[in-house]
DNA sequence: GATTTTGAGTTTAATTATTAAAAACAATAT
DNA sequence: ATATTGTTTTTAATAATTAAACTCAAAATC
């Protein structure tokens, strides 16, 4: 077969409500109104309407489309369970590599991949060709992919352009005016973190929503769509990381909230030498975190 | 049907020249021999020995294969004219896009373009999936395509990262130790650009060349695949524009001269401070070049 | 008579089915 | 033992198929 007629499926139930919202009699709109509400093309009015007019729910005659009875829950048409978005089946797909470590140099392979998600090859396809283009994956020569990615290398250098970065983000951030929001949620963040280091022994594993926000803040000065796609990427790579090693933790995150608020204040303080200083102290021990639990992975 | 067996026959006549090189009563090698010495799987040089086979070309008995007779040019099978390459795909669609000045907002549709480039339906879809990675085309909501990019502010946000990722490329470039064969590459840049420059008016397209050479050797000090990536993209973008726009190129590229010498100047005294003004200078002029050249195209 | 709406036919595109090709495995000959 | 072949299984590219969108002419309504 070809392709599935879920559009359809869910055009006739939501045709089912509008219906329900009508009294026995009445006419409903024309064909070109309904398809314009419901966002989809006339085709599929039609044939929902024919469905609608063989299962005696409405007559169907010329543009007369009169409701005959009112339709009950055993007419709606289940909907396929809608598979996973392009979004989710990304994020599912570095979890699986993330969780599993699965190694460089594995070779990927479209339909166990797609049996394994539960998407359509063709989904597959489209992702990897997506990751190729930022060096994580590879077509083989005679077909199939290749993991590239996660090895150390790939680390150090995603670590470096995350450098390159944020403290391009700290320099345009000092040149803002005392009266752009980003100031007022810098004191914030100061309060915040200040907060959580008072009762850090017992909460320390709220650091990585406050560290998240923290990073996402710097950035969110800088409006570069190419930018913004790079963060999503070193966002999710260093989240996971941050997810499952646990070593150390609670030392871990008491350095770096001395280090962000280091870093904050020396924004603050609008002092651009000390700001880069402390940009760069904080991101090069996130690199090492982020190499070394990497090792300990590898090893384990 | 399904795939083609394009690497089935082009197999096939390497394999008649095997033939054609041995004499009548030899063996030909093993199968694996065979499948590497072509490049292909067992598979296909059994099927391509099969019909050796039953064209009574070799007498084929377990592990002998005696050739019987010498092939001719009428055994031969033609070939499909070979497709495009991924990349020459690429190259491909943005010299349409940009020769064309293809408007964003326009539907792309995957059939039509698999005709206008004459590749599978496939390749175009993987190609799509991979741009949209880098926000140049986005899935509509109803299938389908849209191109996105080359508005003014993917000019502006494109040439603003192409200002980050070669300020970074300066700053370490200056860190490198005086035997760093960058600094001789800068030397005979020099020289290059000064030789170019005494005989400027009757060869200034050449400088579009030069401008890529120089550019490329100072981003090559720089080793990250995101780099990398980024600048493929800058690369093909500022190279398509130089190509075309072409008011006032003389006045352009003996003012872009200037410019690059000041800023080998700077960086070969290492003076820190005068390079990165000098590369701010230049880049900056590039981007307004860059932005005009847009706004000529809309209005034509 | 102009406009809206419908009917029918055509085109486009997503997905499945199919087949070529590759890989894995087992058996046999050297 | 090792090299080679025979067989089976798996994978991936593409053609066929069908849902959905689009187009245009005819008919109905105002």
């Amino acid at each position: 077969m070809a392709r599935t007629d879920e559009r359809f499926r869910s055009a006739y139930n939501r045709l089912l409500d509008i219906c329900s919202s009508m009294d026995i009699g009445d006419q409903l709109p024309a064909e070109t109104v309904l398809a314009e509400r419901m966002e989809v093309s006339r085709t599929i009015v039609r044939s929902a309407l024919q469905k609608l007019d063989s299962d005696k729910l409405i007559q169907w005659e010329g543009r007369n489309k009169t409701l005959v009875r009112k339709p009950q829950s055993k007419h709606r048409l289940e909907a396929a369970e809608s598979a996973l978005s392009t979004e989710e089946l990304e994020h599912r797909f570095f979890e699986w590599i993330l969780r599993f470590d699965v190694p460089a140099g594995t070779s990927l392979n479209v339909a166990q991949l797609s049996r394994q998600f539960g998407v359509p090859v063709h989904n597959i396809q489209e992702l990897l060709a997506g990751l190729s283009r930022l060096g994580l994956v590879e077509r083989r020569p005679r077909g199939g992919w290749s993991l590239l990615g996660f090895t150390s290398e790939f680390a150090v250098e995603l670590s470096e352009f995350r450098m390159l970065l944020e403290l391009n983000a700290v320099r345009h951030l000092l040149t803002l005016p005392p009266e752009h929001e980003i100031w007022q949620r810098l004191e914030a963040l100061k309060r915040e973190h200040e907060e959580l280091k008072a009762v850090l022994k017992d909460h320390y594993h709220d650091f990585s929503l406050l560290d998240e926000k923290f990073h996402s803040a710097i950035n969110s000065v800088v409006r570069n769509r190419f930018v913004l796609e790079a963060q999503k990427l070193i966002k999710l790579i260093f989240n996971y990381h941050y997810m499952w090693d646990k070593r150390d933790e609670l030392e871990r995150n008491a350095a770096a909230i001395d280090e962000h608020l280091e870093w904050i204040d020396a924004m603050l303080a609008r002092d651009e030498v000390q700001s880069e200083a402390a940009a760069l102290r904080h991101l090069r021990r996130s690199k090492e975190t982020l190499l070394q639990s990497l090792r300990v992975h590898k090893f384990a």
